[in-house]
DNA sequence: ACGCTGTATTCGTCCAGGCGAATATGATAG
DNA sequence: CTATCATATTCGCCTGGACGAATACAGCGT
């Protein structure tokens, strides 16, 4: 159907969603780890995950209090097309770079969901 | 920057510009022809068209009456791959593949700027 | 000069969707 | 049970952009 392939284009019409999308290509991460990451509102990144999810582009793993968001795998040709641009195309655009490193270094540290756990 | 980027995927969020991109990938059209295969307004393909040209998609050349619109050669990785997209992952969708043949025998008959031209 | 044809723009209206602020929900700890 | 933390939703407001209808402009024929 065409209104599904414009309704997942418009899910990357958007600077928070594109980065978010793009960090998410390292891995899951939870919604207190992306709003520090994208320096965001926590209310502004859960509505971006919202229309993602509804995109189909991301899905959500429920532990604890946590949401921890993760890329769905491609099944259509395009959606993986899609997702070979956030990986090899963005990788030049200093914005993006910029959120991976500072997700990089949260990741490290263990991020918001580390706090009193021990690995 | 992230702002022509989204700029680019806004201008494949929208059903009749993503039939015109697709339309164009056979090569040039004039602004009827394209009228009679999308079955829009002409106002309305002129506006779209406006758009993908502020996108940096498609490029005019003026003959006489006609402009003649055609893809811009991609120029950036990402642009590319989207265009790739048009190509190998749409031709299964069926209102694509329908918009195709009608242009297909469009071009045969000679096209909206054939009336009187004798080839 | 005039009119016709092809294309572009303007205008008024309407809706998706962006934001911040406030509030609701769900899960765990005490 | 209550408090707290993580996340989600709602509300009011505002902008981008889609549409139809009307109009403007540009190039050509006569």
């Amino acid at each position: 159907m065409i209104a599904d392939i414009n309704r997942m284009f418009r899910a990357f019409s958007d600077p928070i969603r594109l980065r978010t999308l793009h960090l998410l290509l390292d891995g899951e991460m939870c919604v207190g780890d992306l709003v520090e990451v994208l320096g965001v509102p926590q209310p502004t990144a859960s509505r971006h995950l919202r229309y993602l999810r509804e995109a189909g582009l991301v899905e959500v793993r429920r532990e604890g209090r946590w949401c921890f968001y993760s890329l769905v795998a491609a099944e259509s040709g395009f959606h993986g097309r899609l997702l070979d641009c956030l990986g090899s195309c963005f990788g030049e655009v200093p914005e993006l770079r910029a959120d991976a490193e500072r997700a990089g270094r949260l990741r490290e540290a263990g991020g918001c969901c580390a706090a009193g756990e021990e690995r």
